[in-house]
DNA sequence: ATTATCTATAGATCTATAGATAATGC
DNA sequence: ATTATCTATAGATCTATAGATAATGC
């Protein structure tokens, strides 16, 4: 005899745990039937039940676990607006590292699979978490390296700051057989911001030397 | 009347087509037919022919796509090993990014997709890929640190050089509807160098300042 | 009556193989 | 005789659905 749950509340496990399979397993190598046996061993007809299909469950999944995550690491991290940009800076750079890193997010997991191999299914998926990360970084890049530096240089410098905070260090680490160390990710957020400035700052002086030195052979 | 070449030569190509399928959709997501349709349309059961089964050739195809890539572009990007520790630096930056941006390389591909749903099969991927990246960089980046740089500090150090390397940009360039611009791998590695070099030089310069204070806080 | 859950299965897809066919080298 | 290629298909796996069963709320 069946036991007999609120749907809602079969249809949240199933979501969550969809989420999780997904992220570590990638969409078409998770079956309904794992996604069912870890929601506690649902009946994995409940699948098409509550969601039609396997593909809306994968959207429906991405749509939770992002809004989840944001709402736990909103993408200032808390930084006030008017502060310094160098400050604005570390709390993007923290409150990214900390959503990524959370497993439970499972955010991270479902962007990796679909930069492996793209599903065309989550046409959200790049605006959401990694469009939204650049576009965050780059007016605070733009502040702190100033009129001086080019356009180009300005790119890389956000590239490269974002390919510190997006580097998948947990899922690095399931490939190795004996992880020799783990990465506190608050200590991370705190490394890469200081390497990131370092970065910003070395480029505002190589600009103005360059700077300086077009004006003297100009002068000459 | 089926044409017939020389063996080694369709297996040759079934490598090449299988590396570079591989690398586009993952292990899972590529069938037989797939590969056999990308290599000209030989049929699929040639796979089984001349490599027995789907796990093996992917095991070969990745053994391929690194021994190519390694031959075309050698880890310490051919800078001399009693180089200064800063050139050698952009020796193995340079010459891992490029290998990584050359698409025909197949190479980050197959990385991402192991990275994202690890198969199990290629035992070597992680140490031909990851681990080898960081081996090379690690010496390097302790003797630009120096000895009063605290060890977490110089892994934190390795792994943020190591993460502007690995950064997909081609994959997540394929997420993007219209990619805005190109980078330019050779542009990049020397930015990704100053970069590096910029970060590594104020952990040096904190490490001194905090031993300093250190010294005096003694004093007193 | 409605909602939640389960059973059973049709149909799609994929891999690997058995066995046929034809080109090549001896 | 050997090697390369092709045809056809058995067996495995997976998704989605039809239809049964039982708990709940009216």
């Amino acid at each position: 005899m069946p036991r007999r749950k609120d749907g809602a509340e079969t249809r949240d496990a199933i979501l969550e745990s969809a989420a999780s399979q997904f992220a570590r397993k990638g969409f078409r190598n998770t079956t309904n039937a794992d996604i069912a046996e870890a929601c506690g061993g649902v009946n994995s007809a409940l699948i098409s039940y509550y969601f039609g299909d396997k593909a809306t469950l994968y959207q429906e999944a991405w749509e939770f676990a992002y809004r989840r995550a944001v709402e736990k690491y909103p993408p200032t991290g808390g930084v006030a607006p008017e502060a310094p940009a160098a400050e604005r800076l570390f709390g993007v750079i923290e409150a990214d590292i900390l959503r990524r890193s959370d497993n439970e997010s499972a955010l991270n997991g479902i962007m990796y699979g679909e930069i492996a191999s793209p599903t065309g299914l989550l046409e959200q998926l790049y605006e959401d978490s990694l469009a939204s990360l650049r576009g965050v970084l780059r007016p605070i890049v733009d502040e702190l390296l100033g009129d001086a530096v080019a356009v180009e240089e300005k790119r890389l410098a956000v590239l490269s700051i974002f390919s510190m905070c997006i580097v998948p260090v947990e899922q690095i680490q399931t490939l190795e057989k004996n992880p020799q160390y783990a990465y506190d990710p608050e200590i991370r957020a705190r490394h890469v911001w200081h390497f990131a400035l370092a970065g910003l700052r070395e480029i505002v002086e190589r600009s103005n030397r360059k700077k300086q030195d077009d004006e003297m052979k100009e002068n000459l």
